[in-house]
DNA sequence: GTCCCTTTTTGCCAAATGGCAAATGTTTTA
DNA sequence: TAAAACATTTGCCATTTGGCAAAAAGGGAC
């Protein structure tokens, strides 16, 4: 818990009422490696910090590849805030991982009570979302070994927690290829 | 004027004060084409509403060629909320365009004023950020003709108002590749 | 340690894309 | 309208990446 606090902490003050508040409002849970944790079709409702694990984000294209979308590491939430629609995608533990979880009711709660707090999580979430699409990118501008460089600078803990076949599904090159890539960096 | 309050009434009501407020604190202003909006390392602090027009958001990657990571049609803002360090990118008209422009003051006036000011615009930027996500994810994970027939789709009344080097770069090949790849399409 | 299962590497060849420069087409300007 | 400037297409060939299948390497269960 102090993780998360220490990481909202970073973004605005809060008081102890206000973090017995959060505390209160959530609960610790985890997840196995290769456990889904939201997956499309379905609603997706909640609001989860992580604490530990890698998740990633994917989907089918239009060939029935399954892409990796993205990868979301430690003190980082994972949410989906304005959902209209059910999701298309499916999050997946790529990693054992624990998380703090809010339901949409507790993230209500929170809100309603934790003056700014819909302004401090939006501005938590829209840091992340542009943070995101600086990385997407560079995955179009450059060719595939440099976007491997940038995926070991920008992910650099990820390279031996997650298999290639999700990196490569990642950097939009078959596995074979990044395989072949990493061989020429050595 | 009109334009900017039908759009921002689908994501919410305004009474006929507000409008008038909007319209008060907002100046019309139009660009050449090919003029610069924005200019990478200046601050940029203007909200926009493009009325007419199409923008592109640039950047140089590390080889150095300029790189079209988006475009902004008619009926979108251009902003940079959230803003705490200048500018990396350059924003650009690609065609004539007319705007509808405010001042990081009017804006804020705006905040001040309009009850659920900064809900409602926070909605459309987040909502818009989203698609641009969404729209980048495919540019990975498809080959070159794919993310082509994509970019038809998308932006359907881009292709002949723009230059094709300018779609290129945004869909990361090469402008004689994508020449061909429009001569195999036909 | 051995077996089984999964992941990664490799070989071979085909297909896609890039690089460069010339040719062609189009638009603007004087 | 002619000339100049710019945008697009094309040819030629090199390089990169993909597809497929087999081999090698790793990891876990027993």
């Amino acid at each position: 818990m102090e993780q998360l606090i220490e990481y909202i902490l970073q973004f605005s003050n809060l008081n102890t009422q206000q973090i017995e508040l959060i505390s209160k409002n959530s609960v610790e849970t985890e997840l196995h490696k290769d456990e889904y944790f939201a997956e499309a079709g379905k609603r997706f409702d909640y609001y989860a910090f992580i604490l530990e694990g890698v998740f990633r984000i994917c989907y089918y294209n239009r060939k029935g590849e399954e892409i990796t979308k993205y990868f979301v590491e430690e003190n980082h939430f994972i949410a989906n805030p304005y959902r209209a629609e059910p999701f298309t995608e499916y999050i997946q533990a790529a990693t054992y991982s624990k998380l703090i979880l809010f339901s949409q009711q507790q993230w209500k709660e929170l809100s309603n009570t934790i003056v700014d707090w819909e302004t401090i999580t939006n501005k938590i979430f829209h840091n992340a979302l542009m943070k995101k699409v600086d990385r997407m990118s560079s995955l179009v501008s450059e060719d595939a070994t440099t976007r491997y460089l940038i995926f070991l600078e920008k992910f650099p803990t990820l390279v031996n927690r997650v298999p290639l076949t999700y990196i490569a599904s990642y950097l939009g090159v078959t596995q074979s290829s990044l395989s072949r890539i990493r061989k020429n960096i050595r």
